[in-house]
DNA sequence: GCACGGTACCACGCAATGCACAGTAGTGGA
DNA sequence: TCCACTACTGTGCATTGCGTGGTACCGTGC
């Protein structure tokens, strides 16, 4: 199974989860997803994950200058995001459940 | 969160799980996923699978008289078949652990 | 000075896949 | 006769993650 599939529509989900607690820019959510388990993420799917989600009203978004780089675009939850976040937590959980009866749990 | 793309990569692994006890056919598999808890498959999305799956060559087929309908084309799991589901489930597990530790599993 | 690697972001186009919709066809009941 | 249920197929679309390449800033080592 190609790991990648997996992610659709999850991704959303994830990056939302990494923001939940503090404000991040790209390169930074990407690291912290990365680092939370998801190897594989590319680069582009966060900054294209973090411009839908942006563009969909639930971040907001400054930008901060940097002395180690370029400037960082940091984005974070709005009201609107927190509460997608927790639909989307709700829905993956009950979705994840099913998936494991399906398969038979065993653990 | 649009459950349709939760499926993405999993329809695959939701397929072998149901065929993985008993040979069925897609009109049937169709109706064990929904009674799963995977309320919202589309038809299309099931006999597509199932071909997919097929021509994979995870799957065997043979076709089966019904009365009280058309022919039913039967599908069943093979040793590839079988392999598959085991490195599936493994995939998603780990992947779904990944994910509720993300989101702060509060189980 | 300059190449190089790390940081940081973006645009373009592709590929996978679930789904809506339409079509074909058999069976049986109102 | 019409309709509902069963059963399968084909076409085309929308979403979305990703590969690739490009821009640009910074510090280090030569």
């Amino acid at each position: 199974m190609d790991p990648s599939q997996l992610l659709k529509g999850v991704l959303d989900l994830a990056v939302l989860a990494v923001l939940r607690e503090e404000d991040g820019y790209g390169y930074d959510v990407l690291r912290r997803l990365r680092k939370a388990g998801l190897d594989d993420v590319g680069d582009a799917s966060v900054y294209g994950t973090l411009r839908r989600l942006y563009n969909a009203g639930l971040l907001t978004s400054y930008v901060v200058a940097s002395d180690e780089g370029p400037n960082r675009k940091y984005y974070a939850l709005n009201e609107p995001g927190r509460q997608r976040f927790r639909e989307s937590t709700d829905t993956w959980n009950s979705f994840a459940r099913t998936m494991s009866e399906l398969v038979g749990e065993t653990r």
